[in-house]
DNA sequence: CGTAGTCTTGAATGACCTCAAACGCTGTGG
DNA sequence: CCACAGCGTTTGAGGTCATTCAAGACTACG
């Protein structure tokens, strides 16, 4: 049986803010930690919601796959976030696949578990409610990226994004901390994983990044930033 | 001074259900009543906000607009539906625009208020919890169209889904009960009035649609479907 | 060392946008 | 009541960004 987490994990959770140390020990209680290996599903789109989740440890991916076959990457998800909890407030089928895309550890509520936590601890669901809230507002920006902006402003904001959220510095520059294919990037953006090789290559060229297989390191996040904003480009070096 | 609104029509609204009699009572003693003539603006993208809303009567269009002036509607808002409460969740600040495109009655709730309410009444949390989650699933759902989907396929969406929310039976068809400009469509498509305006021609011409100065009336539901699933085109007739 | 998955790059096509002009309603003011 | 101005709409022509099709190179892994 594997050992109940520490309450310690929770603390820094937005979800759990504000809750008392009683309260925390409660949640964790009824959580139940799994472990996911790199490429492994922890849930599929259709599927009813048997629980909602938060992630530990590691990093997730979170697909939503149109009728035809269309994917598109709706977040990527890191320490401390929470994950296919949108089923448990909405209809109770999960929306999307949440696949692990390095080896991590995840805690997950039971459905029932999670309602019962949030009548007793309201402060919870006020939590909840910020959450998704941001979550929203996060995907209507999007939307309107992807509904007005050319492709290579679009890609330069999945990056800007992804290094906010998931950067970490090296030697080069800001590296996005897991395995990132172009394919991903493509179904971030509403393109083809063409397309972002090509971009790629070309910002490659001035500089701007370094890229190889499913890596990125940003070298100029500022020119990433004017090619986002659509500003003019900056002088060739410094 | 305006008359206390009827609680009446706080029944139906889905913020509110599940409240019993005294409290949707307390809850109508918050709220506001402003009558605004089509065209007027109800508050605007960036402003603090000082209250959220609930639609009695009439349409409001929600309309984000990006750094460089490029609009998408976001959303029309029905009787029933509240608005221009994501702020409250979050950071305080409203998102976008929102407009009434007819004249339209609304009740407001000041930031404060709602706070209380949400406190007393944890059944209001849970249910803005699960309108905020509808709300984000549409949203990622009309992202993967605009990712995946060609402009035709986009048009027809956008149609369907105004049909299911605000359709009006007439003898040709079915009409969509509030003015909408090719632009209105084209912003919530992410496209141009020119595109959507040759795509209702070609629809016109084949009797899917009739349509004219802001006024749009489906009169063959089915081959909209047909178009919005990438199905065969029906048979010429019937 | 072979194989599968990822990435790169070229060439051709095409969907859609941009630019441009004109038309027709609708409401308004003379 | 009519004329006109303004707005929403239509339609054409041309251009372009990005996709599609195609082939090959690289890398990691078994």
């Amino acid at each position: 049986m594997p050992p109940s987490p520490d309450p310690a994990v929770l603390r820094g959770m937005p979800l759990f803010a504000g809750l008392d140390a009683d309260a925390l020990a409660e949640v964790v209680r009824h959580a139940r930690p799994r472990r996911v290996p790199k490429g492994t599903p922890i849930f599929s789109q259709g599927e009813t919601a048997a629980a909602g989740h938060a992630l530990i440890d590691g990093r997730v991916k979170i697909v939503q796959t149109g009728p035809d076959g269309q994917q598109v990457v709706m977040r990527f998800i890191g320490p401390g976030e929470m994950f296919g909890t949108l089923a448990i407030f909405t209809d109770g089928l999960y929306p999307a696949d949440a696949v692990a895309v390095s080896d991590s550890l995840a805690l997950s509520w039971p459905t029932a578990a999670m309602t019962v936590l949030m009548e007793r601890h309201p402060a919870i669901a006020m939590n909840a409610l910020t959450i998704v809230g941001d979550r929203l507002r996060e995907v209507q920006n999007r939307l309107r990226e992807v509904s007005t902006e050319r492709v290579e402003r679009r890609i330069a904001h999945a990056l800007i994004r992804l290094v906010r959220q998931a950067g970490r510095r090296v030697e080069a520059g800001v590296e996005i901390d897991f395995p990132l294919s172009r394919q991903d990037v493509a179904e971030m953006t509403g393109t083809t994983l063409h397309t972002v090789s090509r971009t790629l290559s070309a910002w490659e060229s001035q500089g701007i990044v370094e890229s190889g297989r499913q890596q990125v390191v940003i070298r100029k996040p500022h020119a990433l930033v004017a090619i986002a904003e659509d500003l003019p480009p900056l002088r060739p070096d410094r």
